[in-house]
DNA sequence: GTGAGTCCCGGGTTTACATCA
DNA sequence: CATGATGTAAACCCGGGACTC
């Protein structure tokens, strides 16, 4: 995985996975409208009132991205490697004639047409079982491809043509995805027509858009969760490691007399809770040995409403964080 | 309440194009 | 310069959820 700006603003220069990990989303803006059409900018339309067919069941979806989006600053497309030969790419998509331009729009100005392929659907089985008149339609009305390509070819269904979007038009793009990722239809209609494209293109790429954001996402997630485990992996090391070297200090007493107890452990046989106090200060000034006759480091001391103490393995000791006081322990 | 129709989305795939060795 | 490998963006397909009628 590279480091590289990849045009998404999503850089994996990840640090100390242990505190920077990004913040719990935002909470969500309120719904407004559909699609957050309320923060449209640019001179797109004004977020209408739900046209008929705009739902709300996306704004799961969009507040799911939000967060994705709103710690995803996007570079501008000129930063963007993969757009670098943008402007040395014919432009197929520049000004269809502005009869087409207007034919589109005239056409296609109304809600009943969002662009969308199932739009042109028939009822029978499903969806899209006209999409290739539809794309016919589409190849025909823009791309700047209009008549002759499709008059020599004549079957403008059989080959799609991909073209690239302009430097301008995906900048424009990008504009909009980083102010809501997501479109109405009005929105796109607008959109389209500022940017010379078929509804449909920018409905295309608004998907593309979203799809490449989130896979950025699973690897920044992904990266960070391998750093996690790396940490880890290494705490459990130098754990273990640490036991080791206790338990052979454990066979010969002799050989760490002297050493002050950095902890002592107790435990309630009860529940098997066990419980941490600093007892560092005073080992040194009194016995290393409790009455046990174990070195304090080793030792179990119970609570004083505990008869029996009681000798532990260490390795609980990692395990440890307990609360200080509770019904059971009242005076831990 | 239910089914059909519609719209939109996410996920996955295909395809065209650009770049590079 | 031609060519194949590779990466990426645009376009597509499919299934499904939500909504209206």
């Amino acid at each position: 995985m590279s480091e590289k700006d990849d045009g998404l603003g999503l850089s994996l220069s990840l640090k100390c996975p242990e505190n920077d990990y990004p913040p719990p989303p935002p909470p969500p803006p309120p719904p407004t409208g559909a699609s957050g059409s309320s923060r449209l900018p640019l001179n797109l339309l004004p977020s209408p009132p739900l046209p008929f067919g705009q739902r709300h069941h996306h704004v799961a979806n969009h507040q799911r991205l939000s967060f994705m989006i709103n710690h995803a600053p996007i570079s501008p497309p000129d930063l963007n490697p993969d757009t670098r030969s943008y402007a040395r790419v014919i432009d197929v998509n520049r000004p269809p004639s502005t009869s087409a331009v207007a034919a589109l729009t005239a056409e296609r100005d109304d809600d009943a047409f969002v662009s969308s392929p199932n739009s042109t659907v028939s009822s029978v089985s499903g969806k899209r079982v006209e999409r290739e008149d539809n794309e016919a339609e589409r190849e025909s009305s823009s791309h700047g491809i209009s008549g002759e390509e499709e008059d020599d070819g004549g079957d403008a269904s059989a080959a799609r043509k991909k073209l690239r979007l302009s430097k301008d038009q995906a900048a424009v793009l990008e504009e909009t995805f980083k102010e809501h990722n997501t479109l109405n239809p009005k929105q796109k209609l607008a959109l389209a027509k500022q940017l010379d494209l078929r509804p449909r293109q920018v409905e295309v790429w608004f998907q593309n858009r979203r799809a490449r954001t989130k896979l950025k996402q699973t690897e920044v997630d992904c990266e960070y969760l391998k750093r996690c485990c790396d940490t880890l992996t290494e705490e459990n090391r130098r754990l273990q490691k640490e036991v080791n070297e206790l338990r052979a200090l454990k066979l010969s007493p002799q050989f760490y007399m002297n050493m002050n107890p950095p902890t002592t452990l107790t435990m309630c046989p009860q529940c098997e809770r066990v419980a941490v106090s600093s007892s560092s200060s005073s080992a040194a000034t009194s016995s290393t040995h409790g009455p046990t006759g174990l070195p304090k480091a080793l030792q179990v001391s119970m609570p004083s409403n505990h008869q029996k103490q009681t000798n532990l393995f260490l390795p609980r000791a990692s395990i440890i964080p307990h609360r200080p006081v509770d019904a059971h322990h009242p005076r831990w």
